[in-house]
RNA sequence: CGGGACGUAGCGCAGCCUGGUAGCGCACCAGUCUGGGGGACUGGUGGCCGCCGGUUCGAAUCCGGCCGUCCCGACCA
């Protein structure tokens, strides 16, 4: 392709709302451009770098024994409806009423579609299993997109649902989708790790997600450096030591001013992990009404709320306000366990601990001297806090470290949670009327081309992947002279013929500002031809983030060739 | 939804405090020179100063409302 008559929009300049390195470069590069909040157009670059990603998913979706469809968009109320989530689902999920007054939404995620496509046509346990995905637009709307193709409200999403005749059959397929996911993520070059999951709002009975590692990630992810334990905080168990003050009589101290742990500990002369951190919540669920709670955590730990969420079987938590801890006799600032009206879950790390030091529920007072099975005989004890750096692994007792990771995958194995509200059902080989199972198995196709950048750039620009490079080779012609014009062009069709993606960058610009634009668009190999190498039979080959050298102009093509398959294998 | 910042040419920004002809760099167009790491010179093009209203002889500038964007938090397959 040649460069001058393609549309790539570079920029000089970072643009000033991008923060993020995959934002800042994917729009710099002209591979995409924003449409509104959360949305994007993809410019040709960055759709020939989605069409690389789905074709590797594609292929090995379809090895695993997956077929493709593809699902409409647009969604009717009435399939929400019977799932139950057209009330549960929340303002993610974008409704809307056509002319005719029917209520719509567009589809976030499509368990509800695939079952009405399923139970439609399922009568026989001879049809199962089945695994059905697609490539496809999705619409959340989100709270707070954010970091450019990271979060969008529009985004691109292989989704896939299996259908099984048995948990067993159903078990099988999540392992083979597991690996299928492994494989996958290998196959583009990322540095990823799989990590047991929370349900959320999808639901079913276990999951496992799959992230990509880098710093800008949202999640936060804990594994063992012992064994091969690894979780999402959301999830993990990890374990800490219990360390106890000295067993005392429980008095109250007055401490001004000191709400705060590090400021409390301070005044008091006490470890923070002595204090008893309070925090009042108030839980959501479906049915029934809102319920305050009270979480106890170590002073030197924070609160989960998925866990704590999980633990109390509530769709949502949130913190109280200052009114609602009044309500159930606490004070802002000030909260301790004793003397509450609500429900006391204190973290199990604080079970059997004495001698702590914990909020009076008075202004400026804090209790000494706090024996938990003593003074807070009430308690309930759960796995409430988030894992920290260090912690003990709930498998081995290894160390637990935590990284930050975006999330690219997650597979789930929902069971009947949809297929019986929905009623997809077949007969068994008995002749029985059975409830099929399911797991789903997502990959965000457009958060992938930006957690790929996030781990593969330098200050200069992208460096794909040559698996998901928009092209393979970039011929860089330097100087306007019809000789080095024509010659390139051997060159560019040389490289074609050895099988390769070219782009040819044949515009009229200086050298400098070629060599940039090639190293901002992270072309793998760069092959770069002017008077200079002519005279001397050839041409320079630098391949990006690493070497540069000169190569006999008959043997370029062969040369990019190698390299290219090198870098595939 | 809470907190913060911002909105002036395609991009990056100044001007606003203290009201008086809308600026700079890059990009873009024409020309000359140049040609292996964002070139030089000359001459140009391009603006609803986010929108609506108010104050004023006069508003990019002051005031009010709205819209949009970004960041932090809450939230999230």
């Amino acid at each position: 392709m040649r460069m001058s008559q393609m549309f790539i929009p570079t920029l000089r300049e970072d643009p000033a709302d991008a923060e993020v390195a995959s934002h800042r470069l994917l729009l710099r590069a002209g591979f995409i451009r924003r449409v509104t909040s959360g949305v994007y157009d993809f410019l040709p670059l960055g759709l020939r770098v989605l069409r690389r990603i789905e074709t590797v998913v594609r292929e090995e979706m379809n090895r695993a024994g997956a077929q493709e469809i593809l699902m409409p968009m647009v969604q009717p109320a009435e399939l929400w409806r019977q799932s139950g989530r057209w009330e549960k689902y929340g303002r993610e999920l974008l409704r809307f009423v056509d002319r005719h007054d029917h209520e719509s939404c567009l589809g976030p995620t499509h368990e509800e579609v695939v079952c009405d496509l399923v139970r439609r046509e399922l009568r026989s346990y001879k049809q199962l299993p089945m695994n059905l995905y697609q490539i496809q637009a999705k619409f959340r709307d989100e709270v707070r997109p954010r970091f450019g193709l990271m979060r969008g409200r529009e985004f691109i999403m292989k989704d896939a649902y299996s259908f099984h005749a048995s948990d067993d059959d159903l078990a099988r397929e999540y392992a083979n989708m597991f690996e299928t996911y492994m494989r996958i993520f290998r196959r583009l070059g990322l540095r990823f790790r799989a990590v047991e999951a929370d349900t959320g709002s999808i639901g079913g009975r276990r999951s496992h997600e799959f992230h990509v590692l880098a710093d800008s990630g949202e999640d936060v992810i804990a594994w063992c450096g012992a064994c091969d334990y690894a979780a999402n905080v959301e999830m993990a168990e990890a374990r800490r030591e219990a360390p106890s003050g000295a067993a005392a009589e429980v008095s109250e101290t007055d401490t001004p001013g000191a709400s705060a742990v590090e400021d409390v500990a301070a005044m008091l002369g006490v470890a923070p992990a002595l204090l008893v951190k309070t925090l009042v919540y108030r839980a959501r669920r479906a049915e029934g009404e809102d319920e305050l709670v009270a979480v106890c955590v170590r002073g030197d730990d924070q609160a989960q709320e998925v866990k704590l969420a999980r633990f109390l079987g509530a769709d949502e938590v949130a913190m109280a306000s200052d009114a609602e801890i009044e309500s159930i006799g606490g004070v802002a600032g000030f909260v301790g366990p004793v003397g509450l009206t609500a429900r006391v879950i204190a973290d199990e790390s604080l079970r059997g601990a004495e001698g702590l030091v914990a909020g009076a529920n008075r202004v400026d007072a804090h209790l000494v001297g706090l024996s938990m099975a003593r003074d807070v005989p009430t308690a309930e004890y759960a796995d409430v806090r988030a894992a920290r750096e260090g912690d003990a692994c709930p498998r081995c007792g290894g160390g637990i470290r935590l990284a930050r990771g975006i999330e690219v995958g997650h597979v789930f194995e929902l069971g009947r949670q949809y297929a019986e509200p929905m009623g997809v059902v077949f007969q068994n080989d008995k002749g029985e009327r059975t409830v099929a199972t399911m797991g789903c198995y997502g990959i965000g196709i457009s958060r992938l081309v930006a957690a790929v950048v996030e781990q593969c750039h330098d200050e200069a620009g992208i460096i794909w992947p040559m698996h998901l490079a928009p092209f393979h080779v970039t011929v860089v012609q330097l100087g306007k002279s019809e000789e080095v014009a024509a010659r390139c062009h051997a060159l560019c069709e040389a490289l074609e013929e050895a099988g390769l993606d070219v782009l040819w960058d044949d515009r009229n610009e200086r050298p400098g500002v070629k060599f940039r634009d090639a190293e901002l668009l992270g072309i793998p190999l760069r092959v770069a031809l002017g008077e200079r190498g002519l005279a001397a039979g050839v041409a320079e080959v630098a391949v990006r983030g690493g070497e540069k050298l000169d190569v006999p102009l008959d043997e370029v093509a062969a040369f990019a060739r190698a390299e290219r398959e090198r870098r595939l294998s």
